[in-house]
DNA sequence: GTCTATAATGAGATAGAC
DNA sequence: GTCTATCTCATTATAGAC
């Protein structure tokens, strides 16, 4: 079914889209890599539109079938309601699961993360298609995880999460980085427990009163002017 | 010192980047909305890369600055370690706080969003010299307000309450629009004590030990071919 | 400082031979 | 299915008049 070159130029668009968005890699940038022809990605794809769309869909598909499968044996695992951890595994670990394969590295991460924060332009029908379902069915895990909250408490708190996920997907390598070394983004199965801890932490939170509004906070808003110019 | 039409390509600039990303828009696009002529982009900013850099950092510099004095503030009130939470609203307010601007609106919000995440390639230079002095001081606060974590521990959770920042700064509308409204994403300081409530229970979360390796984990990694094509 | 005009390049897409 | 060659268009950038 799936032809050399086409898988060849799925490998490589993933890899450059992953590195500069997909705004900033051209086909031109691809074929070269990927050593075939640029009319080969007309042919296989129609456009580049459409090429986005099936790297994606090649990623994000398996991957959010694999949150729902979790998801139904979490259900079914448990009489009341699933545990918060529980859920956001389901959630986290799927996306990370790819990791693990030392061949692919951290690129799909990248790429997940690439198309979380980009979709709010062109890529949004994708991204409604490719993820509704998996809102409705997690918004609502969670909804039944955290009774005690209020429904758009949870939805802030699943909001965070998401925010938990999508930045270290996309941006771990700035952690390793920065720590110079001594955070191990390579073992992605430590990566989710932590990461589930830190959300599961942030869930289970119980609600405070805001406090009055704070002086400090509205005193001296920060302006242009303020800083050192360009 | 500024010109008006300088001022107006800046703001333009501003509104349509955060839109869709900087590789996204063309100059074209912004001096026809900001009705000046494309030339004065190049007399200006010199480039459409230093108009970007420009853009970025007229509201990076003033925030990070506010952040730094927030945190001088902070540290210079309390005798011990800092509230870690009180160290989170330092990092967070100053970037949500320009979000009470009606006038600005949430333009600004994405715009930071973007920056941090569109970083990663030609971007980097300018966000390592815009950040690195604000990443060694809030580093160095977490460290002293979490005493009782591994400092790669202390790493971590920062990465992660900057994702949980990062990700509300870029993509709030969307989750105005998945709530269908229940969640109120203009009161910004209401956001920003959700933020912090969350990232603080995080933060404050003991280590636990990884469990031993889950089956499920690493049962049966996600393939490329177990979804449906393109 | 601002404008017109245009240069120089790179983009996505297509026709048509093989 | 693959390739060469080309079309058409949009892009950044610049030169030079005002």
């Amino acid at each position: 079914m799936a032809s050399e070159t086409k898988e060849q130029i799925l490998d490589v668009a993933e890899r450059l889209f992953a590195e500069d968005g997909v705004h900033g890699v051209s086909l031109r940038t691809i074929i070269a890599e990927a050593e075939v022809n640029l009319a080969a990605v007309h042919y296989h794809f129609g456009s580049k539109d459409a090429l986005v769309e099936a790297v994606f869909e090649r990623r994000v598909g398996p991957i959010n079938e694999a949150r729902l499968q979790w998801l139904d044996r979490i259900e079914a695992a448990s009489d009341g309601p699933p545990p918060v951890d529980e859920v956001l595994r389901a959630l986290v670990t799927p996306a990370i699961q790819l990791a693990l394969d030392p061949k692919r590295g951290h690129t799909f991460m990248k790429i997940c993360g690439r198309f979380y924060t980009e979709s709010g332009d062109y890529l949004r029908p994708i991204f409604d298609r490719l993820f509704s379902e998996i809102i409705k069915r997690f918004v609502a895990a969670f909804q039944r995880a955290c009774p005690e909250l209020p429904p758009a408490e949870v939805l802030w708190r699943v909001h965070f999460s998401v925010g938990v996920m999508v930045h270290t997907l996309l941006d771990s390598e700035r952690l390793g980085r920065i720590s110079g070394g001594t955070c191990d983004t390579s073992d992605a199965e430590a990566v989710v427990e932590r990461m589930v801890q830190f959300s599961a932490a942030g869930m289970r939170t119980p609600v405070l009163k805001l406090r009055k509004r704070r002086r400090d906070f509205v005193d001296e808003p920060v302006g242009v002017e303020a800083g050192g110019g360009a």
